[in-house]
DNA sequence: TAAATCTACAACCAGATGGTTGTAGGTTCT
DNA sequence: AGAACCTACAACCATCTGGTTGTAGATTTA
């Protein structure tokens, strides 16, 4: 909880990033789907130990998996990636807001017709 | 451990971010620098775990603190958050370069789920 | 059919996380 | 000087996390 509305999505995706393995697992199943089994051979750890993996990325919502025969292929899912950036670029918002009223207080701008604006990137 | 080890760096800034007191922080010191005890009083817990939270961002270098008398302002570090989209960015060019990995890939390696162990990065 | 493979989940464990209270020392205000 | 305030850290606690092994059922292959 705490501070009211905060998505409980960003959080998952956040945490779920927040790990070299896990990472590693978007980066290849964004490129072309895998099966778990396939993914576990990749990393030095037990297949439990990645399958546990694409569970957290899997309920962060930044992979789906898809039942093919008796594997499972999973597939990144890059929507949920843009969402997480998006919740950056909201931060960074605001500190570019924080530095246009900065700048409208000391320049004392004559222009009062444009809002901010005079800010690029 | 496991994998890279070259990134603990965004690994500590993700995990910084999975939670909401301390993304509330970080904007809100992104605005303007505020006292340990001022951020404390705007959650419901103590002074002591918002100064945890405070601590965790500082490590993660999204955060820094400057003495000023008896109370230390927290300054929220911009150029953090982008290195953490840039990194968020990285995934968003490899899903846009995947059919030309996936090429190569399958030159490599014409086996699917190719019991080798090749570490990335 | 039998063996191999793949997924899924349970039980267990050590260490990290997120909160608490308490204590101590430095700085500012009367 | 003394009170009030702010930071810092330690000890403690419950829960979560990231790994392990083991087991079971479904599907494919020999």
């Amino acid at each position: 909880m705490v501070v009211g509305s905060a998505d409980a999505a960003t959080d998952r995706a956040l945490r779920a990033l927040a790990d070299p393995t896990r990472r590693d697992i978007l980066r290849v199943t964004l490129v072309r789907p895998l099966s778990v089994s396939a993914l576990a051979r990749r990393y030095p750890m037990s297949f439990a130990a990645v399958h546990k993996h694409v569970s957290v990325l899997e309920d962060a919502g930044l992979v789906t998996k898809r039942r093919r025969g008796r594997e499972s292929l999973v597939h990144g899912e890059i929507d949920r990636v843009r969402a997480v950036r998006a919740a950056l670029d909201a931060l960074e918002q605001v500190w570019r807001d924080r530095v246009a009223r900065m700048d409208r207080i000391l320049a004392e701008d004559p222009d009062e017709g444009a809002p901010d604006a005079h800010h690029q990137r």
